[in-house]
RNA sequence: GGUGGGUUGGCCGAGAGGCGAGGCAGCGGCCUGCAAAGCCGUAUACACGGGUUCGAAUCCCGUACCCACCUCCA
């Protein structure tokens, strides 16, 4: 198994710390906001990449934060104070950071589960993990890598200048960056020490102000991610995600302060590629953002969870207004094959005895692109063909074939988060009155067409179609199921 | 100014020195009463200019354009 490592800028073979066990952190939502599909396509990735370390028998244990306090979120909160509030239309008036926070949060975890997105094993709060980020703090300021502003802001600073390997991870020089626009020194020694501590302004919320040994005030982002992955993972983990605008400063501040502080921190980084529109990279900022919501209004949860997940994990995804419809139809394509095959093989027991959908093992080729830094299209080639075989058996009726595709097609797509689904419809409505109505009209087409009333037949079938049923003639007769996208 | 990435057929999107990944759309065929679905077939694709090589989309040099990061950002 390889993976890209951006620190060392090269697809490295990934040997896990300890053996049989993966840890995974990446960076989740400063939740200020509604979600885009820029951050559900991050969150995909690293549940691809959580999937596959799983088939291949890992036990994972991921960890995605949520930043809850910082900057924008007060200021929000403040202004939803104002009277005239009408920053975006799900905005609440009069509300507490806190719970704007967690609102937004909730909105997250919504568009998480909808798609698909595994929860981690532990989602931890920055604000729940205070007393953490002190001790952290106070390690760096014991080994001279961190002061308290020079000034009386009640600010705590990483010192750049103290450690020498600070802009390797993104391969940058200190002097050749551009000095940091707020060049306002407020106390810094260096434009570029960025904060650990923000001492508490007035203003403020005085909920939004922990006590410190350095005066009250609250925690800076990077420091939280340091913190918190120290307490679930250790000072040593295997692999740190994110996107890829997080490489700098988030990530490379990340870095500098735990390994400053003597941690080995992560053995692999591994940062997905950004969503554009029309080019430029979707952002809230640029206002050119598209929601999961928008999107799941296009098409089903599947299809956006198809789309977005169908491009190699760092390359950058362009949306293009046509691009849910060519995702629903490859998925289409997919479910015909699933449902015809679930069909014809229902109640004929496989020559293993296995039943339909039983767990089998993904073909070669689909974990050899896997294996390769998560080929995700090279995988889905794989699928694709399986399919095509899968139909030529049907249509041979070679059952033990059909069987196998199918199987071979649903363990991949649970490992590409694809799957529940593919129950036939006919079956799951056979019973219900939907499906008596149906099989009655069907039975009245079957007798037109036994007398060449084509006009009866076709009269039938549009009504059905009208209706959002979907009629199919086979050699066994007609079978049928409702349109789904 | 620094750092990283990109430019592949109508569209999306892999690949990375030598059989034209895969999907979507299109066209032709098989099948069908007609459809649908499925299957088969179908493309002078690799930004441009040089070079290396028996052979380059893939390596080297140069050029152009695009994107990201260096400020909050998945």
């Amino acid at each position: 198994m390889r993976f890209y490592d951006t620190a060392s800028a090269e697809v490295r073979d990934f040997v896990p710390l300890v053996p049989g066990k993966v840890s995974l952190y990446y960076c989740g939502a400063t939740v200020q906001g509604m979600p885009h599909v820029g951050h559900i396509r991050s969150a995909i990735a690293f549940d691809q990449l959580t999937r596959w370390l799983q088939y291949r028998g890992f036990r994972v244990t991921v960890v995605r934060n949520v930043t809850d306090i910082d900057d924008k979120i007060l200021a929000k909160s403040e202004a939803s104070f104002g009277p005239d509030f009408e920053d975006e239309p799900d905005a609440v008036r009069n509300e507490e950071w806190w719970a704007l926070a967690y609102r937004y949060e909730q909105e997250f975890l919504k568009a998480y589960d909808t798609l698909g997105v595994s929860r981690p094993t532990y989602e931890p709060r920055a604000t729940g993990h205070i007393p953490e980020m002190h001790a952290l703090i106070q390690q760096l300021i014991d080994r001279g890598h961190a002061y308290p502003a020079l000034d009386d802001s009640g600010d705590v600073y990483f010192d750049v200048r103290s450690w020498s390997k600070y802009g390797t991870l993104t391969r940058q020089k200190l002097d050749d960056m551009q000095g940091a626009p707020d060049a306002d020194p407020r106390g810094k020694k260096d434009p570029r020490d960025f904060a650990l501590w923000k001492g508490h302004k007035d203003g403020e919320p005085t909920t939004a102000g922990w006590a410190s040994p350095w005066g009250p005030g609250r925690p800076g982002w990077h420091l939280e991610c340091s913190a918190m992955v120290t307490k679930y993972l250790g000072t040593e983990f295997d692999i740190h995600g994110g996107g890829l605008d997080l490489r700098f400063p988030h990530h490379e501040n990340e870095m500098a302060q735990s390994q400053a502080a003597g941690h080995g921190f992560a053995n692999f980084w591994m940062h997905n590629g950004m969503v554009t529109y029309a080019g430029e990279k979707m952002s809230k900022s640029i206002g050119n953002t598209v929601s999961p919501a928008e999107m799941l209004e296009l098409a089903p949860p599947r299809v956006v969870r198809y789309y977005l997940g169908q491009a190699q994990y760092r390359s950058v995804l362009d949306y293009q207004p046509t691009s849910l419809q060519e995702a629903a139809s490859a998925v289409e394509r997919i479910d015909g094959f699933i449902s015809r095959a679930a069909r014809t093989l229902a109640g004929a027991p496989g020559a293993d005895g296995r039943a339909f959908g039983s767990h089998g093992a993904v073909p070669d080729a689909f974990a050899a692109a896997m294996d390769d830094d998560l080929n995700v299209p090279q995988a889905l080639a794989v699928l694709h063909d399986t399919v095509r075989a899968g139909n030529t058996a049907l249509t041979a009726g070679d059952l033990d074939a059909a069987r196998q595709a199918l199987t071979s097609v649903t363990d991949m797509l649970r490992v590409l988060g694809i799957n529940d689904t593919a129950t036939p419809d006919a079956d799951e409505h056979s019973t219900n009155a939907l499906g008596v109505l149906v099989e009655a009209q069907l039975a009245a087409r079957a007798q037109a067409r036994a007398n060449k009333d084509w006009a009866a037949s076709d009269s039938i079938r549009d009504t059905l179609a009208a209706a959002g049923v979907v009629v199919e003639d086979g050699a066994a007769g007609a079978s049928w199921s409702l349109k789904r996208i």
